[in-house]
DNA sequence: TTTTCATTATGATTTTTATCAGTTCTGCCT
DNA sequence: AGGCAGAACTGATAAAAATCATAATGAAAA
């Protein structure tokens, strides 16, 4: 894994809107001064569901998958992070191996801060522990919420849920309605919770529909309001 | 709603297996005097998905479940408290509106800490603030598990795993093995993500094959290997 | 360019689960 | 004690989604 040109967090603007974003001073220049920044290719794994923590990792530029296998082995994708996203910070602040493998999705540059950095920083530096606290109280209720759509709504709803969210994660491609990120119809089936076949079926459905169109991987949302009602959000 | 004797937290035993387990001295002194201890009714509301935190509720004797009301008017429950456990605290740190409810379940003493009081602790504290993120880190960690076993496993197997978890989460009644907490059929489906009629055919089902025994609301586990067996864990 | 393999797509079928309808049971209230 | 209402149960049916099978497409490698 090659590093790439060394960041200097006081200067990274991915900071104002991570956990970091009150950490000044010092403390952020000894995160910055111990940190590697490595380049990950696409499908490349940062970290296994197992494994054991070592330290954070923090996303410079990157988009990438955060995966649980479940008990027949077959994937489930949990989170997305994209710039600025912190991860590996929950098994690290339990002291216990990670819960869920870090897949990158596509090229991506990480910085990775050594373990007692990091945990000496939260010690010291008190407004980024209230930023995790405040970081983990909105991942435990979009986790809550999932929870239940998962549990209440039909596929179709969760699937055009799904493409709504990507669209708020990473946003368009530049001058397009093209989602910024690639996935295949698998990963959308495992982030959806259904079948392969079942996501296929529903997205050409939506494609036919013309709420969306599809061209290869790439997926654009020609109709966000019809997307919307399709989703069914509060109601 | 009525109040129950003044508890003070150093001398609750409770407060050993909480958040506040490492919290002592003019802290704690100043969380005791400021709190108010109030008896909930079976099926009284603590609080409100919707309504404004004005504090943090920590349980001294109860049993309390965690709704979310689904697109359909269905609910969903998200967590069950047992003693010792805070509720609250979530929608408090980032400032939002509950998005749960909070429902007793069988009549409960819980203390309220007013919001002042609990986040100036959590500022000269340092321990109490790190023992929130291990907290909220497990629960996303249950959170995240939860999430993938009812995308991918079947109802069946839902169930006996939410059976196992009510058994850890309330142990069994004095003397027997009966689990300590009533819940409706429809409580039962709405914790596994199932309908109600569903969740009754399964529970009867496991009952003839004298996995469980039902005794009304009372539901006591007879063989917890073969239950285990039928939960799926881990294979 | 051709071959190869994985991904996408579509159809047929089965399984699972929800829904609807109706009955019995149980606890509670007067 | 009797009656009432909500909860639990059971069966029949419908709907949703998974699975199996097989074809088409497409991208990467030889």
């Amino acid at each position: 894994m090659k590093t790439f040109e060394h960041v200097d967090c006081s200067r990274c603007d991915k900071r104002q809107s991570s956990v970091f974003c009150n950490t000044h001073g010092e403390p952020l220049e000894n995160l910055s001064d111990s940190k590697t920044c490595s380049v990950y290719k696409k499908g490349q794994v940062i970290f296994h569901e197992g494994g054991h923590p070592f330290g954070v990792y923090c996303v410079n530029k990157g988009k990438i998958k955060l995966s649980i296998i479940g008990d027949e082995g077959k994937e489930q994708i949990v989170r997305l992070a994209r710039d600025g996203d912190v991860l590996g910070y929950r098994s690290m602040l339990v002291n216990e191996r990670y819960n869920a493998t870090a897949t990158v999705l596509e090229d991506s540059q990480v910085c990775f801060i050594p373990r007692e950095i990091f945990m000496k920083t939260l010690r010291s530096d008190s407004s980024l522990s209230f930023e995790m606290m405040k970081l983990l109280s909105n991942q435990l209720r979009e986790a809550e919420v999932k929870l239940t759509h998962l549990a209440q709504k039909p596929v179709r709803e969760r699937l055009a849920e799904t493409l709504l969210f990507l669209k708020e994660t990473y946003g368009y491609e530049p001058d397009s309605t093209q989602i910024a990120v690639q996935l295949t119809r698998e990963e959308i089936a495992n982030l959806v919770g259904t079948a392969t076949e079942t996501a296929i079926r529903l997205l050409s459905e939506l494609n036919k529909e013309g709420v969306i169109e599809l061209s290869g991987k790439k997926i654009s949302i020609k109709d966000v309001r019809e997307l919307s009602r399709v989703a069914n959000l509060n109601d």
